[in-house]
DNA sequence: TTACAGGTACCGAACGATCGGTAAAGTCAA
DNA sequence: TTGACTTTACCGATCGTTCGGTACCTGTAA
């Protein structure tokens, strides 16, 4: 590398910054620039095709990090107990205890929506599978471990809103603990 | 009439639809003149502060729609089960179920986040507090009242995410019926 | 009936600012 | 000196907004 002044790893994490908290329609190239630290044609060298690419871009990293922080976690080896630990404590991370927006919600609306719809699909139903092969690993049915995985995912959505929208900060983790305890928790 | 005059209602519904389906942002004067078939200047004379005004209008309609068809009816004087059937079909029509957007998570993101806060808020609250009382109605505790509508609020707004993002149309439906029947069981 | 006044609703045209995007010159390591 | 990378300067289009003005309704007085 002869010139990177900002790293491609960054300049992901800057953009994802932005595009999450701003939403596409809402991110300008000059708001892009300024949190990549670069000029709007350096952005244009990195990213030819603009902002879309940009938020591919982001999208990649996403996908990437769900594979790694929770596909090949829930897939592991370990003990059920501990991949479910370990899983729910990187989403706790992701979303920063629930302060932080999520970003396939702020790519999936506005005039974005249909542009990225199969790439943020596919990774909710990565999402989905992990958990529901570790609901199955629990011990729980299909129909149920499809249920837990359903609702969990359900739940991180609706509660990012709604922790926001009401400010009250403690929403997000109370309910990681919450559907902690469904999943180790056999019904029948 | 050379000029027809476009009904106050019809106005606020359709910038409802414009907003909630691109956001505030993605919103813009030129969609907003097209959806209500007034010119961008005709809406300026009805909305003299603009786009934040037409928003908030918006809000002040969603407020109302909240009180009559949520609050109202859950704090009637008929029977719990009506109450919770009349209001739950009035969500499912509000969000025709599930293909529609919520207009409170659409204005609470990107640029209009700050703005219309704590009117969302308050809406919210409206919403939580009707949905409360109708489960102490039934029998729950308070704690438990408040953990039910708490937990039909976060599934809708999680549950329209979901659908939406994966194309499972009945989605909503299946979970509206599901809260139902947990509203009326009581547990211990 | 006619005539004019005031008010309401609407619209074409344009404003400065910002949008996403591009060309070409400058910078620097190999 | 090449070539990857950054920068300055700029583009046409669109943004939210404003202005000047037209069309129509209602009320009042001749």
């Amino acid at each position: 590398m002869a010139h990177a002044k900002v790293e491609h790893d960054v300049v992901i994490d800057k953009l994802m910054e932005t595009f999450r908290s701003s939403g596409y329609d809402g991110a300008s190239m000059a708001a892009l620039a300024e949190a990549t630290q670069l000029k709007k044609a350096s952005l244009y060298h990195r990213f030819p095709q603009g902002k879309e690419q940009m938020a591919h871009a982001v999208l990649g990293y996403v996908a990437e990090w769900a594979k790694s922080r929770i596909e090949n976690v829930l897939f592991s080896a370990n003990a059920p107990e501990e991949r479910l630990e370990t899983a729910l404590k990187a989403i706790d991370e992701l979303y920063d205890g629930g302060r932080l927006d999520c970003i396939l919600r702020a790519l999936s609306h506005g005039s974005s929506a249909n542009t990225f719809q199969k790439e943020i699909a596919a990774i909710f139903q990565t999402w989905l599978n992990a958990f529901k092969h570790l609901a199955m690993d629990f011990g729980h049915g299909e129909e149920e471990a499809n249920k837990l995985a359903n609702e969990l995912t359900i739940k991180i959505q609706g509660t990012l809103i709604l922790q926001r929208s009401l400010g009250q900060p403690s929403m997000f983790k109370e309910m990681l603990r919450e559907m902690q305890e469904k999943f180790m928790h056999i019904s029948h």
